[in-house]
Order: structure tokens, then C-alpha cells, then sequence
DNA sequence: TTTTAATGTAATATT
DNA sequence: AATATTACATTAAT
């Protein structure tokens, strides 16, 4: 990591242990120096590309790509080779593959967001309704008869659960709250 | 029929008392858990009907109605009183009120839209200059020090994040246009 | 009409 | 896997 890059670091994370802009500075009550300074570089991952990284065989940190550049490979998670030849439908509709082809150029960490169908969501509900932790067979079957790839249905899952918890979480806190504050009532 | 056909048509259908899983697959090894019992209410501190709260002059915070009840009243915000007279015509003509009792049940949800002072958005953006990724702990401190939630501070970034990159793509698309299409000009 | 606060959720990262 | 946070698409208020 280029030197120049450490010294925002602090900045970018959500760990700034070892921040040397004091609280002040950074909301420029006190002084308004440090933000002309030049050195300060910003965090934007977005828009600048010495960071691509590589996450096991898929590359979707991948390297800026200008716009005249055509996309020729898909990401190796979804490009799944059968029978020579490369079946993008599977999970990467048409209309989400010019979507993807589109964003890569600018931003490259980040899978295309996928938008299921309302029969995919209800089909995953009603399995969440009587199993929130599907195995892997399971997940297996939903992703092909979904027509989706198993990692969706995880992180799916994943985050339907997390809805749960947090939709349950604010019910109790509503509850308790409701019991100890009925006296303001008209 | 084969037994994997049968397992997968269970899927398909949108009946899911049908559903032929098997029992082991599907509750995960009959691991029991009640995460379903929960129902669904988000916190809404700001529609609560018992602490409904004035902001300024207008009353934000609407008594939950039933979908059944007719409304009789005006939101405060729309319903400007003057001289005696509410002038609902103002800012909501007659076949947008026929809307509002569907209307405000669907949104009757939704925050109260947080307009910023303009000392408020320069301490923001001098913040978000430096660093576009605040911490919890800068956050806190920024919603102490502007007298704001810190959600709200989460949400401003976020959406300044957003607009930040959607500039940046739309300029770099200009440019690419441009150095493209030079002989288009006149 | 334009800008942007707010929402819902898919995806990412950390532990 | 739980958790927090982010990006992103969309809605709706100004």
C-alpha cells in the first residue's frame, strides 16, 4: 500500500485506531487547514485503481476497464462451461449482463445486484417459512429450480435471516417500549 | 416419476402446503426453531400514535388510521389554516385527496423528510471532503455536534457516496463521448 | 422538473 | 453464521 494511502487509511475504515485527524479537524470547527492540504488523498474505491483485488478464482475486483473496451469474459463465477459452450443465462440474465457490462468499467468490486422475480421471492419464502438454514442440498435444488446460483440462495438466506432478527428485535423494543410509556396516552 | 422430479415440482408450485421436501431436508435436521413466531413490525419512532411529535408547525406525525376508518383530517402539513379557512386546494387538489386515505396508509410509514440547514450540509460536506467513510464514533460525533441522529448523518453520507460516484460516472462518460465524437461537432 | 432524503435489500467484510 | 456496513435501485418530498 502506497505510503500517501496509509495516512487516510484511518479515514476510510471503521477502525480508526491509529487516526491522527483529531474530531475537530476533520469537522473543520476549528481550523479549515488540513482540508486544503494536499497529501490528504480520499478514499474512493470507486474511482481509482491501484487496489483490484482478487478474491479466490473470481476476479471481481478487476482492473479499470476503459468504456471502448468490450467485456469479453464474465467473471469465472459465472461463466459455467458445459458442453463447450458458456451458459450466461443461467444467472446472469440478458437484460443484467448489459447491466454488468455497463458498471464494470467504472466500479469493478461488485457483483451486478441481482433482482429476483416475485415467484423466485416467493417460492424462497415459503421455503424459509419452515427451514431458515437450508442445507446444501437444499439450496442446491432451490438454486436449480430457480434458475439461480447457489451462492444467491445463501446469501439470500443469509439476509433474510438477519431481516427476521432485526424485525423481531424492533418488535420487542416496541413492546417494551409501549408498556412503559402508556400514560401518555391522550 | 422419478423421485428428484418430485422433490423439484414441490418448488414450483406456489402452494407450499404441497411441498413434498422431506422433513429431514428441509427443517435441517429437525433443528426446531421459532425464528417465524415474530411478526413483522418495524420501528417507526416518528408515527408512533401516542408520541406523535410537532416539528415547527407542522404535525409529521399522523394518529395511525385503519384502512377502514374514512380520514375527516389533513395531514398538518398539507392542511395550511388561514384566516380561518384550511386551504387543502393549496397544495392537494380534490382527486389527489381521493387518493390520500389509500396514499397514507402506504406511506404513512415513511420519516418525515429531514430538511438540513445550510450550516448543517457545509460541516457535512467539509467532513465528507476528507473522509467518506465515517466511523461510528465521527458519526456520533457529527450528530452531536449538528443536534441530528446519527442515522441520519449514516444516511446523508450514504446518498452523498452515491451522488458523488453518479457524477463521477456521468463526467467520465462525457469525456469518453466527447473523445469519441469529436467530428460531430458543427 | 430537479435534487435528494428515505427505504428495502443484495452484496461485502469481519470475526 | 451473526453482525455491521456498503452499494444500488427506487420512492417520494422539495
Amino acid at each position: 500500500m502506497p505510503a500517501e494511502l496509509q495516512k487516510v487509511s484511518c479515514l476510510a475504515g471503521n477502525k480508526p485506531t491509529t487516526c491522527s485527524f483529531s474530531i475537530e479537524s476533520i469537522l473543520g470547527l476549528d481550523k479549515k487547514r488540513d482540508l486544503n492540504s494536499a497529501a490528504v488523498r480520499h478514499y474512493r474505491p470507486w474511482m481509482d485503481n491501484y487496489c483490484s483485488r482478487e478474491v479466490g478464482t473470481h476476479c471481481w475486483h478487476l482492473p479499470i476497464i476503459s468504456y471502448e473496451i468490450p467485456l469479453q469474459v464474465h467473471p469465472a463465477k459465472h461463466a459455467i462451461e458445459k458442453e463447450g459452450d458458456i451458459r450466461y443465462e443461467k444467472c446472469c440474465p440478458a437484460n443484467e449482463r448489459l447491466h454488468y457490462k455497463r458498471e464494470v468499467s467504472w466500479y469493478r468490486g461488485r457483483r451486478p445486484r441481482t433482482a429476483f422475480t416475485r415467484s423466485q421471492i416467493e417460492v424462497l419464502e415459503n421455503v424459509f417459512r419452515v427451514n431458515s438454514y437450508p442445507g446444501i442440498d437444499v439450496r442446491e435444488e432451490l438454486a436449480n429450480k430457480l434458475s439461480l446460483d447457489e451462492d444467491r440462495i445463501q446469501i439470500w438466506f443469509q439476509n433474510r435471516r438477519a431481516k427476521l432478527k432485526r424485525c423481531h428485535r424492533e418488535s420487542q423494543f416496541l413492546i417494551v417500549k409501549e408498556s412503559l410509556t402508556p400514560q401518555i396516552q391522550e
